[in-house]
DNA sequence: GATTCGTTTAGCATCTTGGCTAAATGAGCT
DNA sequence: AGCTCATTTAGCCAAGATGCTAAACGAATC
């Protein structure tokens, strides 16, 4: 029965991957903030006019957490809007909760 | 009096950044939870044994996790022994618990 | 004090990341 | 169709990360 489930494991695993990877750098931090405090969706205009880096760069950031899941984006009108998907930050709580368990004793 | 928080919330900054570094690669990740589960105590080599990769790459992953806080290390005997930080994982629970707060309303 | 054991440091090669500017794309407007 | 606006892709370069092997280090042991 557990065997059922490996491919979850496997997904799970991937999942962190993507966005451990994601949260590793400064800007995207940011950038999953101020989404958040704007309501949870912006414009790719509206998030990169708000950094310093040139707008290729946050571009570039903006793919990276579209491709760990923690953003979706859609394209409306001529412009393209990132919204922010808290459910996927579960992604990282499920993981520290593993050190909510008991350890073995060795 | 909010002014007298500013050093720390640059210092839960900093925090961010070094625990979020070292949380960014799999192998450190993979660390942690070894650690964890084997009671929150090895010896380096106990450690290093358990992965693939080169004692010397271990061990300076073991460097990365030490620098973000997440591990702290003891000398003992001829060995140095690893213990894991759960505490210091709150710095990630603090950053993901901004998601919970409301968003400002554009 | 020489040796051995456990571990880290040094030094090197390779890959990835993150930044830039310039060019391309795609959608709406005239 | 041609033009403009919003954004991304391409291509480049500098810096950093990750892996290795060989050498160094520090503490115990002979």
């Amino acid at each position: 029965m557990s065997e059922r489930h490996e491919p979850d494991a496997a997904r799970e695993l991937a999942d962190v991957e993507a966005v451990f990877h994601a949260l590793a750098h400064r800007s995207r931090r940011h950038v999953l903030l101020v989404l958040h405090f704007r309501g949870g969706e912006l414009t790719a205009g509206q998030i990169a006019r708000r950094f310093s880096c040139s707008w290729p760069t946050t571009s570039r950031h903006l793919k990276v957490l579209v491709e760990s899941g923690l953003v979706t984006s859609e394209r409306r009108g001529r412009e393209r809007v990132y919204r922010l998907d808290r459910e996927r930050l579960a992604v990282v709580t499920r993981w520290t909760d593993w050190f909510d368990v008991a350890p073995l004793k060795a």
